[in-house]
DNA sequence: ACTTGTCCTGTCATGCTGTCAGCTTACCGA
DNA sequence: TCGGTAAGCTGACAGCATGACAGGACAAGT
């Protein structure tokens, strides 16, 4: 199904080459994670993986490819993000407790991509529709039972008609990403970590339920 | 105040090197708006403005540092931010009122800047302190007045002692500026634009109230 | 015209990019 | 066991960006 890994000259990667395929997307995560963007190089990567730059063009255009190649790989193990949600209920002390399970669940997978998923965000921004459409891919995990979480809501008359469900769960979501990439920030506001994962839940809960929850 | 204006080698500009250093400045915004920030280069911003790339590097030691300074002067606009909130109220349609002038407000600037922010942006999240203390003062334009706001409406008794301001507002903050940088995700969710700017008031009306506005 | 200090660029050493030809290695069938 | 074939890797190279410097052009005052 996946079709064969292939190098950028139409061969076929064997083993061996798989592995050292694998080894440079490793470094390069690596690199996004110690130094900016901006300045990671095709040779600092080969380097680090104790090959040649040339091995890297074998398997990879350039880095922009690579990272797309990790972001993929990110985005399948999204999908996890979308099960926290799965017959839950968002009323009373339970949806307190759905709120803060979403949030958690969200800002652990955001906070150990960080680095990946900054990129994406910048190539998605920047109007690149193949980060877009990843980072569309990452986010639906998280939108799409939220927005339908709302319908039900709404369906039972318990969420006003007039709101758009998934311009809000849109907002959360982004929110939380935001968020998340900038905690440091928040330190700087004198927010505590401690205080900032029960203020989100609040505003989550408040903006599926249109209530304030029950704790 | 300022201090004057100092080429890279110690030497003061004079009227003309202001002129060429302001134009250097605005092809690099230009150059920020079409193309890739990755992709950014010395020669081609110098080559836009009519002169050689050793002329840049006499008033900016990189391209970096050229953005930081396209920043501050943004930074320093975006104190017009801060004055929508100025004796506004939160109550009744009032309330309503002052929630949608402040996600437009907030949504246009942001907009306006878009390409120069998304840098910022990442500059901050990457760890660079130049970039999150300049975030920090554009994004206190608008948390300021907004925690002022909910630390009033406390004081009141009319929101709960248990949150925290300074969290709900950077929280909602975070959330229009995120919700600006990704537009067109909205859009492949089938989110239109006139439906978004309500729904971002409204969870700002709620982060700040806990309530729902009367319209 | 001369001096002074600002302003700009030609030039150069250095380093990264991206491509190619060609060498080495692993696998497989006879 | 022995080629044959395709995978895997790299040295070499041309092209381009970087960043530093020295020196020439220019404007303004004397």
């Amino acid at each position: 199904m996946t079709g064969q890994v292939r190098t950028v000259d139409g061969r076929v990667a064997g083993r061996r080459g798989q592995a050292t395929r694998q080894k440079l997307l490793d470094c390069l995560s690596e690199m996004l994670n110690s130094s900016p963007y901006r300045d990671v190089k095709v040779i600092d990567v080969a380097r680090k993986a104790g090959t040649s730059p040339a091995t890297f063009y074998q398997y990879f255009p350039d880095v922009e490819g690579a990272v797309l190649e990790i972001a993929e790989q990110m985005a399948s193990e999204s999908s996890s993000l979308s099960e926290v949600l799965e017959g839950r209920s968002w009323v009373g002390k339970a949806g307190w407790q759905t709120a803060q399970d979403f949030v958690d669940d969200f800002l652990d997978f955001w906070k150990k991509n960080d680095a990946i998923l900054r990129v994406v965000d910048l190539g998605a921004a920047e109007g690149d529709k193949r980060f877009a459409k990843l980072r569309l891919k990452i986010l639906n995990s998280a939108t799409t039972p939220l927005t339908g979480s709302i319908k039900e809501l709404q369906a039972k008359g318990r969420v006003d008609k007039d709101i758009n469900p998934a311009a809000v769960s849109g907002a959360l979501v982004v929110m939380l990403s935001g968020v998340t990439s900038q905690l440091k920030g928040f330190q700087t506001w004198g927010v505590k970590q401690a205080d900032l994962r029960p203020t989100l839940a609040q505003l989550v809960h408040l903006g599926v339920t249109g209530k304030k929850p029950t704790k």
